[in-house]
DNA sequence: CATGAATGAGTCTTCATTCAT
DNA sequence: GATGAATGAAGACTCATTCAT
């Protein structure tokens, strides 16, 4: 290592910043194939020829086949929990169209990356504790606090909240399926804009007509 | 041996009964490995030794590792499809938590079932198709029917029935995935059914009070 | 076993019949098998159900697969036995045409037997030893014994009977060979008459014109 | 690492012949274990023992490990094909002479492909209609002209000329097979033109001293 | 750092043989 | 004797990982 210079620290950040790009390349590609073979399917050669490398090289990068696996889940991890930080704030109706679009829009964004989480969550305990299991529990707590202070407010009926809540998740994963697995075309953003109003609205106010 | 009857046909019999049993006992083993581990995860050895007999033995009474989980995939066709007949005649309000109330039933008593079949569906196209695409239509049609006529009879807001549907499917899942990922225990039927009533009040009214 | 008979000695022998019968069938029937298959490829199983038996009972009869294919080879060593008798008292043309033509007749009205045969001597050693090298060196003598004869009373020319010896056992592996592989229909008598004439002569004669 | 020219052709080049030469040495090792064992009785550990490998290794090369036996098979292609351009040819005596020893030396000097060769004839039918079917028409082709000319001219007797064939390529057979099965030595040169010559003469002029 | 050949443990599957019925 | 289910030792093949170049 020729660090005859004395200010190799530049050098050196542009080298992290190398790494980083080669990192984000490698993860770019496994997504791609993990989320259309799954990662029990999916040969390391495959992941090499995807990133147009060969397969040692991945290993230059990544501890192994797994750590790949993860690295893409913590792809999503930062602007999901930015999500929940925002979701914390739910106040009105709006707020909520909001969130339920900006989460739509995140996961869509995303197919690949959220495919292969869907894909693993199932299988792998580790995954289910560390990517989800924390996460629903900061929604479910934001959408329970919407919830309650609602029914304090006397806005809301007293429904069971924690039901509530994982209606509000279950409607959010039925949404997404359909366009993961290819059976719909990913919306536009001023379709997605209705489907998230559509959901909002039938959640506050059922499907029945008012009586009056 | 009782050979001293002229037809044989019930010892024949009894070696189809033999060796369903033994199917069953093949199947019901596979299910909990395959739920624990997922498919790809799990190797014909565990299989063999979780059914208690040789590895040699499973393909008996199986074409292959792959055969296995099929057979178990078929297992539930038959209630579901049952259901999907019932769901054929969603009237009122009872009919719709009554078939909540069945699915729901259905699913969480072949919990080890319905999670492998949660687990194959995002990686195998064939699994998708054959046991998932063509029912979830039938289901959509189903209650879109069920809103479609609750629109034209003033009872329903006019609401796109396919995001209606949707959203539906997605509640239930939710409903189901904490227990099938064992973060909740199994409800009693009672707890079910009040589970199921407030699903579907939360998906007639919504959450809002009624204006009045 | 009920041997409170005195004489049991005729059921005895009913008996060594029955079984001597039951081999023969499976004997007949692996034969096929194995001159369709080869020995490697053929399993127990399809030996079972082309015998139309349990896979079991057939080690009541036989030590194991490879004793089948032993038992097999055996079968063709008394008539093969009783050729190199005959071609002992090898004297004149005429002598050497019947040989050949009632050896002929063994081996194409054995073609399972001697394409298994035939198939297993490449491979396994002991049987190449047991059913192959001495019966190869009796009729390589009786033929050298004829030659010598031939050459020492004028009528032949003084030519290496080894090499001649086995020039006539392949020009008789050659005759059967087509046959075996099913490219050639297995001859007629009269056929088999004409090719034992005209490979006789051939060898006797050459195929030049006699310079005269 | 001399990336210091443009062109990395000589590289790549030099890779092809490193994987070339790896080949050729799981080949030859292979031969030598088909021939000695045959090919179902020898397993891919043996074969990568042999080659000096591990198992994984020999997938590098080859599809499998029929595609090793095809390979061998192939090895053996050229040289046969150049003999059948010679064969056509056929004239005199001494043509007849040089191609039969030709063909001696080419069989005896890749023993191992030969013995294989004949080996898996008898068992497998792809390869046999793939390797020798064809090439045995030829042949037979060649000499059937050859001896079809010269009974027009006068030169030999008219015989069969199928027949005829069907000898000349027996007695072929049966000089090599006892080198194959290790019961004669490979020949000297000498030697084997004096088999080539004496087999012709036989073939020509007889065992029969000429009536004058 | 990049490469990709080598590795060998691990997989699914087959099948000759045994043995309880 | 007949049966055929059970066995488990191999066998062909795969693939994540290592490492020499």
């Amino acid at each position: 290592m020729d660090s005859t210079r004395g200010d190799h620290h530049p050098r050196h950040s542009r080298r992290q910043r190398r790494i980083e790009r080669r990192r984000q390349e490698i993860i770019t590609a496994a997504a791609q194939i993990f989320a259309e073979k799954g990662y029990a399917n999916t040969t390391t050669k495959e992941l090499a020829d995807a990133a147009d490398m060969a397969e040692g090289t991945l290993y230059n990068y990544f501890e192994g086949k797994r750590d790949i696996l993860l690295a893409i889940l913590n792809e999503m991890s930062l602007p999901i929990d930015a999500l929940l930080q925002d979701a914390r704030a739910l106040q009105s109706r709006e707020d909520f169209v909001d969130i339920v679009d900006k989460s739509l829009a995140i996961f869509m964004s995303h197919l690949n990356f959220t495919r292969t989480l869907l894909t693993e969550i199932w299988v792998d305990d580790v995954i289910l504790e560390d990517f989800v299991v924390g996460r629903l529990q900061h929604i479910g707590q934001s959408v329970q606090a919407f919830i309650g202070k609602g029914i304090e407010a006397g806005r809301f009926r007293a429904m069971d909240p924690e039901i509530t809540s994982v209606m509000i998740l279950g409607t959010f994963l039925a949404l997404i399926i359909p366009v993961l697995r290819g059976k719909r075309p990913t919306p536009t953003p001023q379709e997605r804009r209705k489907v998230a109003e559509t959901a909002v609205d039938l959640l506050l106010d059922g499907i029945r007509v008012r009586a009056m």
